[in-house]
RNA sequence: CGCGGGGUAGAGCAGCUUGGUAGCUCGUCAGGCUCAUAACCUGAAGGUCGUUGGUUCAAAUCCUUCCCCCGCAA
């Protein structure tokens, strides 16, 4: 089949790698490259550094909404865009240029979690069962008919960064199975009732709160494993925390309990052990290794 | 030129401001103690202090070149 490809993140390029070795990916749309990260250096989103090393022609449009681009869309003349986390709003022009329009790979199991944040709030909200579903793009954010879905159990330990993975390997799986037999597939319409929204992470979030109640930070911090990462300050430095553990332990909201084998500090209801640390200008590493070298005055309330 | 932290033994860190014999915790190895142990005691091995050049009688420490890791902001 003759694809257009639209897509951003990590999140995408399993999908994508998948569409080029199995359908002819004739252009990929992706988000411009901006200056981020150390240095505000141009980078190049994930999805066009993989179109470029298959040589396919890569678009960078700011947006979808005027007639030049949305001609220049439809004159690729493509079978059917398959779409996985692209980040632009794609108008009905757009979403009705080809034969088969526009279909979504989507990280949550719809209507569960329509949005931008899916796969974190999933955790967060302590879902134990995540999933992809791919969909054909209807003019509101994500709620469009249902083709195919794929289910993966959240275990109770799960992070963030892992359901990303292992989702967006099986977004893969599923946008393949669909094109390799489309006319199998029905549509089926979502129940907009049952539906809840995904909103964004916000950096406001990620700064520790010792007063919530345990397990929901427990479900935060891996939710939020490795990124954005929950943190907590200490001696005027940052800490995320990128792994932890519920402890029995009780103590006065914020105060470390442990700070020189281990790490354990209280919440309002229980006490949080942090396994997996990382200091402020250094790597990620086990709790116990940091400690070797640095201590955590215990008793200190943070 | 966005702001900032860091690179010291296999690991994690201190020492650097105020230059003067390389240090701590853990690990490793050997021995001891113990019914026993991830416990305890004794001892040992293991470093061109990221790289380049400079200042100095003397540089981990001060100045300089480059490389690498990371946090923030966006």
């Amino acid at each position: 089949m003759k694809i257009v490809f639209m897509g951003t993140p990590d999140f995408a390029v399993p999908a994508l790698r998948r569409l080029i070795t199995e359908h002819q990916v004739v252009c990929v749309y992706t988000r411009e490259p901006k200056p981020a990260g150390r240095g505000n250096k141009l980078n190049k989103t994930p999805v066009h550094l993989l179109a470029e090393e298959n040589g396919i022609e890569v678009r960078t449009p700011k947006t979808l909404r005027n007639p030049e681009e949305q001609q220049k869309f439809a004159a690729l003349n493509a079978d059917v865009a398959i779409i996985a986390a692209y980040g632009l709003i794609l108008p009905k022009p757009v979403l009705e240029a080809y034969p088969l329009g526009c279909i979504n790979i989507h990280a949550s199991l719809l209507p569960r979690w329509r949005g931008a944040a899916p796969i974190q709030r999933a955790i967060e909200a302590g879902d134990k069962i995540g999933g992809v579903t791919i969909m054909q793009m209807a003019e509101g954010l994500d709620t469009g008919d249902m083709i195919l879905k794929g289910e993966v159990p959240i275990s109770d330990t799960m992070t963030g960064g892992e359901l990303h993975d292992s989702l967006s390997f099986l977004g893969a799986d599923l946008i393949s199975a669909v094109l390799a037999d489309i006319k199998k597939y029905s549509l089926q319409k979502q129940d907009d009732a049952a539906s809840c929204y995904a909103k964004k992470l916000d950096k406001d979030e990620c700064k520790i709160d010792f007063n919530m109640p345990i397990r929901t930070l427990y479900n935060k911090v891996r939710a939020f494993s490795p990124f954005p990462a929950i943190f907590f300050e200490y001696q005027g430095e940052r800490f995320k925390i990128l792994q932890s553990e519920i402890s029995s332990q009780q103590g006065v909201a914020g105060k470390i309990i442990a700070g020189q084998k281990e790490l354990i500090i209280a919440t309002r209801d229980g006490a949080l052990k942090v396994t997996k640390i990382q200091r402020q200008g250094k790597r990620p590493m086990d709790t116990a290794e940091l400690l070797r070298g640095f201590q955590f005055e215990e008793n200190t309330v943070l």
